[in-house]
DNA sequence: TTGAAAATGAAAATTATTTTCAAATTGAGA
DNA sequence: TCTCAATTTGAAAATAATTTTCATTTTCAA
């Protein structure tokens, strides 16, 4: 029993409310500019900060130099899978053997225990490719 | 025929040699660190960059919100395929046709054509295991 | 209610990275 | 070997991103 761990706040409801509706890949500006006026820039980044922590938000940094966090779905499953397409941007959920196939080879072939945490895997969706 | 495109100089091979000499994963500063005197840091950002940009660096932010880059084997081979221990920090390359089965399973299967790059994923490996 | 713990946000501080620009270096061709 | 334009370098300055500080406000269990 150790004290409080975390209060409810109307900042927090909005942030995650932003983050909930981008459509894929987002930046810490994206959402201040949405929320500019009802929540401190400080604020937003304490709360992706702890979402990173928490594996509820991907961080990472993209080819223009930028960081970019995504959105990950909250599910029971041990390990998520995406496919993210560089054209239209997507990110894309897998719910397959296949990934749970490959980590057990993994384990069993290569004696290596993976993570279970968020897979992404880059490329070019269908859509985007019969477009070209 | 445009002019020319790269210079040699003493400072890219002293450079690319301590990144070589890196165990593992590695910061800016850890090349800063033992080339001072030789090479200025505004030379190795640059350099860095280069080397990312050519997909022989790869560039990551990990948990402890610091930027590492890590130097990937040079091969011929399209996928390359890593295991990296979180424990040791060990990167592991992995020659197994278990990665080029799965990539053609997300083409057929899922209509999504991944990427030819590097996969890299965490874990544990066998002697960390056998530590605990 | 009350009050201790947690959260907020503006400003300041810090840190990482990029840009600028004058000087030095490189290397192909004369 | 010399020349010279293109490239590279690095110190300093500028910029941008992120974190810290701290006084104030909010939350919620008792």
């Amino acid at each position: 029993m150790t004290g409080r761990e975390s209060y409810n706040t109307k900042q927090k409801n909005l942030i995650i409310n932003t983050i909930k509706k981008q459509k894929n890949e987002f930046t810490i500006n994206d959402i201040y500019d949405e929320l500019k006026g009802s929540v401190g820039l400080t604020t937003i980044y304490r709360l992706v900060d702890k979402l990173v922590k928490q594996g509820r938000l991907n961080k990472y940094i993209a080819n223009n130099n930028i960081t970019y966090y995504q959105y990950l779905i909250e599910c029971e499953e041990e390990n998520h899978f995406y496919l993210k397409c560089e054209m239209c941007g997507n990110l894309i959920h897998i719910d397959c053997d296949c990934i749970g196939e490959l980590f057990n080879h993994i384990l069993n072939e290569h004696n290596f225990k993976p993570s279970k945490e968020h897979i992404i895997i880059n490329g070019i969706c269908n859509n985007c490719k019969n477009k070209k």
